[in-house]
DNA sequence: GATGAATGAGTGTTCATTCAT
DNA sequence: GATGAATGAACACTCATTCAT
């Protein structure tokens, strides 16, 4: 009685899928789920769907993020930090302030433009009001080292006599996301209502120097502007 | 939700029924679904909750509008006719093409910091790939006429001499849109990472200047910059 | 744009089984969940299983109760409400309070026998430490008249001079409680341990005579006792 | 619950593991099950709460209890075990047949109420109808000793000529049980209808004294009930 | 013996939509 | 036009159990 019990058998014919590596299970199931909720939103997003596009089954998403808002967060985080890690690869430091701020803009405004799933992501987050980036400490603290990088460029073309006095480093920053955050999340609408002028390669190309020429009038004094010719 | 067994008391209270009034039915669903939509999105809000707070049934809901989608192009479609009228409102005929121009940006700041909701149910639409909008006549005929507004106050501007020349009014038309929108559309993620120094009503109105100086810029030849100073 | 949308034709083949008959379905419903609660208990019971047996859809369930534990808790509600009515209908106002009380024990006695399903109900209330009955005044409500019943019929005895004094009517109500609900919550486990003797017709109804004995025996001054025989 | 996922801190800080020590593994699992068990009932208990609350793994409960069917069974036995073994120490046998008799009765009332998890096992028994009780030997044989016991007790009140005749022990038993037994399993469901006079400590006192002088009353003769005062 | 990972069948619940009156 | 009742497909989530190491 108190000895083992004998094992009932059991015709056990199931194949295994991933030989026990949570992390690419984890990975795996992120990297789809990203997909969908960025394509279907919060709530547009099921979980059978993502679950079927996965190799894994739904009970393993269940595992892993324990609910729907779990995985949509760690979605969110990953999204994040992806972004930083991009951001931290762009190497600025060796070139002068105005070039800085150059490729600094256009990274942003490139990065953006490559990766719509991150930009419909934070969309989808604003949508709810930002509840979930409330939670993760993780992703305001990505975050705010951005604008840390955006000020040594400010004192280097401060100290160069290049840029102007008074800017504050987060209204460079709003400029930078506003313009570059809008061309992709709102293109579905615009480009309904006003054609696909600013869609297309050229218009985007276009585009990208208009945001650029826009920050660096902000940010220039009268003269290094006017040196800049009129772009 | 609209079930017997919930305990909850619906304020039925001041529930006068409308005796044979389609056009305020028809408006009281708009309004009360432009609110849910625009607070939970398309697939996030509930015909049950709309119905009930709805002055009338949820039968009339699908009486007038067929369906759910129905409803929300309906709302869509209202919530841009109803910014077009605002903007039809702004005179600025009168004034100089300057003048003109900076009242434009910032009615148009001013006007989409204040209708946030409408702001949501576009983000909504981008998030749907804009599939709604595609299918309203309306609401690209509407929104055309803006850019023709502004084309307007660009040819006084270079009649005057003082707008540079080769500048689309589209482009001066996405520039103002993405930074009055961007300023909504982001506000909860962008105050949860960087905190609400551009929420509050300082920030905002910075904001608000710093975007008419920007689009000032971008139009302005460097002349007439000059002599507006470093605003 | 502003008619009524056109109807969408759509094969509506469907057939109904309840010509709109709330009550009907409510209590159909209710008498399914009563005796599946009763038999499995209430995490041991199933919606489906409910829904299946029911002329109507696991749907209507929810339409109704909400959830499964407000369905719950409606069925022990029904349970006590046609108990204490069954109560009612006991008339034993015109007898003398021994014949009276011995006609209440009886009564309570055969009542819980012959209803296993409220016993068991109350067992698996009381495995849920009274969770649910705690949020339904009508129960307590109901029940304490029960007490009332059996302190008149107390005050009867005394004015007769058959009854000891210093009796509390709950004390009473507890010990006929006691036996009559025993014998069936746990005629189970007693029946496997000890066999089915007192399971049997001729155990019962000797069981039935000790209780009402017990009880009489409780109440009764030694001498009515004495004068009833050895009972 | 046993996901990577969840959030909670499990305390594992005194995670000692025993050391190929069967026999303590097997008792934890018990000791945390029984718990689990009475507390939430066989179909209300999660295995992976009790693995969690135990000193070893799930898999542990599984070898050694084949499955959840399996472990409640043993937890049942037990439990009955305990019982038993508690019965075996209450030395009874010196004294005369009348307090013997008291004692008993006291003993199980006492019993009963200090061991509320043990009743609601029985309780949960009986709503599973017995059926792991019937494939228990062990049980059904550890509880028919209880009855000899009574049965000596008897035989000596009939010797002392203290006793009535005619009466079987079962039915002493049966009183016993019931009394004391419905006083713990129904005393959630009692409480909240009539209020907790009779579960506070004077309550329950009352009520042993009342449950004591029932059964003597049931098996005394009249002279010697008299005898005893009117108790 | 011991642990975390994995599984599939099921389980309660919700939602847009339609019907009967 | 108006209302409560009814519907079924889908949806998020859970549970006992087994596998791989």
């Amino acid at each position: 009685m108190d000895t083992p019990a004998s094992k009932k058998e059991k015709s056990s014919g199931s194949r295994q899928r991933w030989k026990q590596d949570p992390e690419a299970v984890r990975s795996d199931i992120l990297r789809v789920a990203t997909e969908e909720f960025a394509t279907n939103g919060l709530s547009g997003a099921r979980i059978d769907e993502i679950a079927s596009k996965t190799r894994t089954s739904k009970r393993m998403i269940y595992y892993y993020f324990d609910d729907k808002d779990g995985l949509y967060q760690q979605v969110l985080e990953e999204a994040y930090r992806k972004v930083r890690a991009q951001e931290r690869e762009l190497d600025i430091d060796s070139l002068d302030s105005i070039e800085a701020l150059k490729r600094l803009v256009e990274f942003t405004f490139e990065h953006h433009s490559r990766n719509p799933d991150f930009i419909r992501l934070v969309m989808i987050e604003n949508i709810h009001h930002g509840a979930y980036i409330e939670q993760s400490e993780v992703i305001s603290r990505l975050n705010r080292t951005a604008i840390d990088k955006l000020a040594a460029i400010y004192r280097k073309g401060r100290r160069e006599g290049v840029f102007r006095s008074g800017i504050k480093p987060l209204d460079i920053h709003w400029q930078i996301s506003a313009l570059s955050f809008f061309n992709v999340s709102n293109r579905a609408t615009f480009t309904r209502i006003f054609g696909d002028e600013l869609a297309t390669n050229a218009g985007q190309s276009r585009l990208r120097k208009l945001v650029v020429a826009t920050v660096l009038r902000f940010v220039l004094t009268p003269e290094s502007a006017a040196a800049l010719g009129d772009r």
